[in-house]
DNA sequence: GAAGGTTTGTAATTGTGAGCACAAACCCTT
DNA sequence: AAGGGTTTGTGCTCACAATTACAAACCTTC
């Protein structure tokens, strides 16, 4: 059985809710209360979970802890993810200094540059290596996602050099549509994207006409 | 007649690859050539164009600068964007320094920090301004869009602000499913989202079995 | 332990977007 | 000017995801 890639997509936004719910000390929740906290209809919630197992009770609803345990396994997230930053430059900077993912289990191991000024420092634990060793370097010390923070100019021989690595799934804030074989998994981050479609919201709607856009 | 979302949020795809080819002076361009540029298929594109009316010329195709300039009117790109930024730590930062908005007409013309540090600084030609002016400032002079980088605990209330400041289009950075009142669009930058849903196929597939994750 | 009130899981239906295929239109060459 | 080769715009079909709706299951209270 396929499951629609969207579903998979939804998966850590319930993860999350659930999170927050657990650290409230909350240890029921019922689809109906999930949905309204996240703007998902709760039919939709039921039929994705029903697509990995049975995880409520009629009458009740699901348990946080048992069902974000559930998510976790299914998700993957109950090991540690190795990734590697190429560029540090302000975003890349951001990105080492996130604190949001190492909670996740996605730990940032490597970083890499292609600035002499940069090569050696030491940032959050972390020594920035050159990015001509990027190569050397993830063949002998594997990585499974690399963080892609690079100038558009090169980000596609970037992302190249990475597949090669064996590296399967990139994360890429370059504003380039890049192309990766099948079987590497890749998703962007695009803000000026984001802000593009926005305008046209902005621009066909004198005030507060349509329905607010879909994030 | 209402048109799809999806197709909103692809516009900005086509707008970009066409500045690339008007770049390298290309006049014209098939939806064919377009298509194997964007990981889209021919007829997508031509569907999508369609909405909004007749740009192409048969046997010969689409006018590169002529599209462009016809996309740039539909989506709202034939004019300046005035934004805020919320939020000036290390990712703020990066949003500040990023020079990816200006060219497309999105300037940041606001910058806002709660810490007594970061107030009255300089950054990129701006002063940074108290949190606490946030409200008085905006209803003076006000923004087109709000950029969110705050942390995910006041993230809401932020929000909340912005919204009564008339504020229409929200970025936000926040890992919160942050709800806007209708006529008010939102969209989300959430890299640790797209990191677990990418954790599901890693985890699934031993090796190069399943098509790449849409992006 | 029966009854009333919830809530799940899923079969069936609806709605919508993507792809196909082709007529119409255009260019270029001879 | 005629013919061959392209490419657009779009009606139609198909696929798939969202929603609806309901039986089955569970809890609680009396």
């Amino acid at each position: 059985m396929e499951i629609p890639p969207v579903v998979i997509d939804r998966l850590p936004l319930y993860t999350r809710a659930l999170s927050t719910l657990e650290e409230e000390g909350r240890e029921v929740v019922s689809s109906q209360e999930l949905g309204t906290l996240l703007g998902v209809t709760p039919a939709q919630i039921r039929k994705d979970l029903s697509y990995f197992g049975r995880f409520g009770k009629q009458g009740r609803g699901y348990n946080v802890r048992k069902l974000l345990d559930e998510l976790h396994r299914i998700l993957g997230l109950d090991r540690q993810w190795r990734m590697a930053v190429i560029g540090v430059g302000k975003l890349g900077l951001a990105i080492l200094g996130y604190e949001g993912f190492g909670p996740q289990g996605f730990r940032i191991v490597e970083a890499f540059d292609a600035d002499p000024k940069r090569i050696g420092q030491r940032i959050e634990n972390l020594t920035i290596r050159a990015a001509n060793d990027l190569e050397k370097t993830l063949l002998k010390n594997p990585v499974d996602v690399g963080i892609v923070a690079v100038p558009a100019a090169i980000a596609q021989d970037v992302i190249d050099t990475l597949v090669k690595c064996g590296v399967r799934a990139i994360l890429s804030y370059a504003p380039i549509p890049a192309r990766v074989p099948a079987g590497v998994y890749l998703k962007r981050i695009e803000p000026v994207l984001a802000l593009q479609s926005m305008a046209y919201y902005l621009k066909n709607s004198p005030r507060s006409t349509a329905a607010a856009a879909r994030s």
